[in-house]
DNA sequence: TCCGATCAGTTGCAAAATGCAAGCGAAAAC
DNA sequence: GTTTTCGCTTGCATTTTGCAACTGATCGGA
């Protein structure tokens, strides 16, 4: 099991302790996942595209829990199964990957539709309402 | 010399593509370090407070480099030292950085003060109009 | 002009994280 | 009751990171 669990924080610059958080190659593919692709199971992060491992899969989910980004209960339907929701900490990093699309999306050649894209960069108050809306949490 | 540079792509998404440049523990301090803090030598980041390792350094300036976020020119005053700057790509992330400050400051402790976090909330384009100048980058 | 300090790295090695494949127990599906 | 699915865990090889020491070029002062 790599422990990732050091919760030692380099600085408290806001930025370095974000990075502490989520600052690694797969950590908002999985917010992402959930955020935007109604991913909730386990099974969904692991087919997601880019090809966790399960066991780096495992970790995360758990680190993300440990930092209040996400949830996990039972599944309601199957007992095998988690369901792993956004909390409301990890919903409003919603402006954050927005911000990173719209980002990539000028420099870099990616799969982003342009109309999401254009959304993000002149709509973006209805676009997260409409987030916060599809995830039942409150606004704040 | 950790050789990081495999450019090979995950998939297309575009935060899978922008985590496959900056999604790391360390490349986005520097991007911060260069953008708020006005540090522009090798010195600067080492001493920035988060303790990055001299190789790590040399290796993420490499790749941001080579990914075009930054660029590295020799120092006008002195021939030991580089300067390097943030290109328009690179500087492009201040809105990214700005909604990492504000998620922070919102659900962590962080040493951000409460006067600069309101205005990346409030202000955010005045912001960015400022950083453009002081970085003498165009604007797009 | 010599000499120590500064700068931007590099090198070698240990420790940690990641990736990969296989396995496992519990629950569901058939 | 057997097979599949699911969410992990385990063991192990590979890669990345962290640490400390070192280098070669340049600078600044005596």
């Amino acid at each position: 099991m790599p422990d990732s669990f050091k919760a030692r924080r380099r600085s408290d610059c806001p930025i370095s302790v974000s990075l502490d958080i989520f600052g690694d190659r797969w950590s908002l593919l999985i917010v992402r996942d959930l955020m935007f692709k109604g991913g909730e199971a386990f099974k969904d992060f692991l087919g997601a595209g880019e090809g966790i491992a399960s066991n780096v899969l495992a970790d995360r989910l758990k680190r993300l829990e440990a930092r209040g980004l996400i949830e996990r209960t039972a599944h309601p339907d199957d007992a095998r199964m988690h369901r792993y929701r956004l909390t409301a900490k990890g919903l409003d990093l919603a402006p954050v990957l927005m911000e990173i699309v719209v980002w990539a999306a000028r420099h870099e050649r990616t799969a982003a539709p342009p109309a999401t894209v254009k959304r993000m960069r002149e709509d973006r108050a209805r676009l997260l309402a409409e987030l916060r809306r599809t995830h039942h949490r409150s606004s704040p």
